[in-house]
DNA sequence: CTACTCTTAGTACCTAGTCATAAGATCTCG
DNA sequence: CGAGATCTTATGACTAGGTACTAAGAGTAG
């Protein structure tokens, strides 16, 4: 024996685990044991088929898109909207979002969470950022949740703009405001 | 003919892409057409069988755990810098950067390379944005570089502010200015 | 009517397996 | 040393989800 059969199962799940790509075929050379051994081993360890290795891959895979995508999409969760009157979302202040120094969110994701939500009560296909007024009254920190309140303000149909107010508190605390000139086309 | 066939292979893209892990007979099943015919047609779009394209999203998720964790440290990439006077960074406008229906970069993520700039040509350890005035001249596109330059204009010692003036540029065409209003600690 | 596109059918073959059975090889213990 | 248990290998039948190729029928346009 190259090795023993404990031994062999451990190398097996571990190879695998780092490699779910890996045949069969692949695994018996690696081993040098013949294939029907290696389906032996993962029967007992319950390691299923290539094939179903890779579609869980894929399927996990899939899953956070649906989950990662409209992270991307618009910053915050947005989880309460009336077209063109207003709207509010949260967004957690996680790791990546904060200074290593001091753990403040950077300014940028604070404004990205205004600015999504503005971008969204806009009832339009196309709605684009043209100025933005904005103040930071106090930093937000790691693990902070806050809460973005957006209000239309005014809408000038004849030069396509609408006017945004966005206060995001946290604990109900002001922690930043906006006042943001969205451009929007012309028809509603 | 209960579809075109043009009809059908348009429909058939859009529903491979919404969802790899339809096999020809389901899409047959769904077209009311044969098995064949599915084959045909994914041979003429050059759509690859079930196994390849669940292979080719486990891949997919396989690269990124490497790749997609960290969301930036710095939006853009600083390749000039005098401290608390002028900075420039490059920013390359990608597909995670822009509204898909138009192309056109989210407004944020502009004012998030101007925000990393401001924040990296001041002087100090601790540098948070407190206000911000910024407009956004004319919309960025995708594959768009944009170039930010940051400019400090006032650094008042006793209050802690530095004013830093950033205006982005595509081919020299100014896209966006914003006045930025740093805190910083008081202790240069 | 012919030529052409589109669709369907069928065959042989492929990969990466499962499941079941059988037989040889090796180890352990009494 | 030998019997039984464990381990390993082989073989055959079958599976899903295809590819590649040939052939034939239906419908349509010139």
């Amino acid at each position: 024996m190259r090795r023993s059969k404990k031994e062999r199962q451990h190398l097996l799940t571990i190879t695998i685990n780092d490699n779910p790509f890996i045949t069969d075929e692949e695994l018996a050379e690696k081993f040098q044991v013949s294939v029907q051994t290696i389906r032996l081993d993962r029967l007992e360890l319950s390691i299923p088929e290539l094939r179903e290795r890779i579609k869980t891959v894929a399927e996990r895979r899939f899953e956070d898109e649906v989950r990662s995508l409209p992270l991307e999409e618009v910053i915050g969760e947005i989880i309460d909207i009336e077209l063109d009157q207003s709207a509010i979302s949260i967004f957690d202040v996680k790791e990546e979002h904060v200074f290593k120094r001091n753990n403040i969110a950077r300014g940028h994701h604070v404004f990205a969470q205004a600015n999504s939500l503005a971008v969204a009560v806009i009832n339009d296909e196309l709605a684009l950022t043209a100025k933005a007024n904005i103040q930071f009254i106090r930093s937000v920190k790691l693990n902070e949740r806050v809460i973005a309140k957006a209000r239309v303000t005014k809408i000038d149909e004849n030069v396509g703009r609408t006017f945004v107010e966005v206060k995001s508190f946290v604990n109900n605390e002001l922690v930043f405001t906006g006042e943001l000139e969205m451009f929007r086309s012309k028809n509603r």
